[in-house]
DNA sequence: GACAGTCTGTGATCTGCATCACATCTGGTC
DNA sequence: GACCAGATGTGATGCAGATCACAGACTGTC
């Protein structure tokens, strides 16, 4: 369903090595954010890149209603900015600290005086870009589907496969602890009903819950909710 | 709220001329479609771009509940196919003919090949992909805007800013034809709300119908709906 | 272990929009 | 102009999911 993602960060390393990333990011600077705390809002001017070395980040946009919803949940080794930082535009969306964050900053001048001095880097990049513009009408898709079940099934999975750690026993468990609430601004679904969701696939037993920490069991039944 | 469009086209032009532009596409193959013909479907190969010349060309996906939910309309001027054809991947969503359609295809390689004898370009390109990016996210908040009259709101304007006439009273009339059926599945609305929704708008003097043309008396009130 | 604060479960309503079912209009064709 | 297919208007009905309301359950802190 969802391509595989490809992120600047994997294009970079494969073009220059696994050296001349860690070059490009030693000088920059170390930055850190709380728990609940904004990283930047949509409309800041993009001066560069944040590479994720802990925490979880949070993209999300608000509606002139108030409504948050939420598009991307950001894990360490990510790049956070991309887009801004390439084009020079403003940050289309909003990035908050979902759990205490640390990384590296790269301004955007440096970002592009090293693009320009690896000509190859240039193509790669475009692919890269292109990746992105299919993985947003791939989301909008998601988003669309009209059963609740359907999208919360797909948002699940993409948190499983993003955030799971397969156990012992062959199921997976969640590392990072997402809230129902957090969940259902992913998929656009009350807080209520995806608490109703998460039990009816608890008796059916897709899902598992120890002390609140959410548990896949039979993650080909979920794949298949998810593509139905 | 929507990025001014650009496009792959402008920036071929902007950076090799006009006459360059030409000369790029002399040796294209013309190519003609019958109005409901498909031009290709999601998951072909992208074998290249299709500059439209005359006609409007209408991009969808079908979910596999069989619900098709439209992502653009392209007019005349516009490049079609283009992420496809620059990273080499399959088709993302289908192409249809929504009238006939007249335009010029261009293979891949003479594409790429042009891009990679004309250096600067390759900036040029990521910008407007970084664009289309943008785009794609802007679409789908308008799309999760949960009440049916701002997504409506949100489409129409669209529409009359791509289609839109301006007529010598200031009204903007649509060039093209849209059907109820075409602009609920823009939106995501069934057609009979669409319906009452016109006709709320019409007796609030935003809307008028002339012989089921549409033609938009109050911008201004459309675009206070679309950002309420 | 007692308190507060947050997260979660679950019933009872409410509501917007899809759907169904027609009547009506319009434009094209012979 | 007579006819037909497709587009449109409009009421009645049904239902998924939001919202409201509140009762636990869990977590951290003093």
């Amino acid at each position: 369903m969802s391509a595989p993602e490809t992120s600047l960060r994997d294009i970079l390393i494969s073009d220059v090595g696994d050296d001349g990333f860690q070059a490009l990011f030693k000088d920059a600077k170390l930055k850190s954010f709380q728990a609940g705390e904004t990283i930047f809002l949509a409309g800041d001017p993009g001066r560069g890149v944040l590479l994720i070395e802990s925490g979880r980040v949070e993209i999300s946009t608000m509606s002139s209603a108030g409504k948050k919803s939420v598009l991307a949940h950001m894990a360490p080794g990510s790049l956070l900015g991309e887009i801004a930082a390439l084009d020079g535009g403003n940050r289309s969306a909003d990035a908050t600290a979902a759990t205490a964050v640390v990384g590296r900053f790269l301004a955007r001048e440096n970002l592009l005086e090293f693009i320009a001095s690896h000509p190859k880097l240039a193509k790669s990049v475009i692919v890269e870009l292109c990746g992105k513009a299919r993985n947003a009408s791939d989301m909008f898709l998601t988003q669309s589907a009209p059963e609740a079940e359907v999208r919360l099934a797909r948002t699940m999975l993409k948190l499983f496969d993003t955030w799971g750690e397969v156990l012992p026993n062959g199921s997976v468990a969640l590392t990072e602890r997402f809230s129902q609430q957090d969940i259902g601004e992913f998929c656009g679904l009350a807080r209520e009903n995806v608490s109703r969701q998460i039990s009816t696939w608890e008796s059916s037993k897709i899902l598992e819950k120890v002390k609140r920490k959410l548990i896949l069991a039979d993650r080909d039944a979920l794949k298949a909710l998810a593509e139905s």
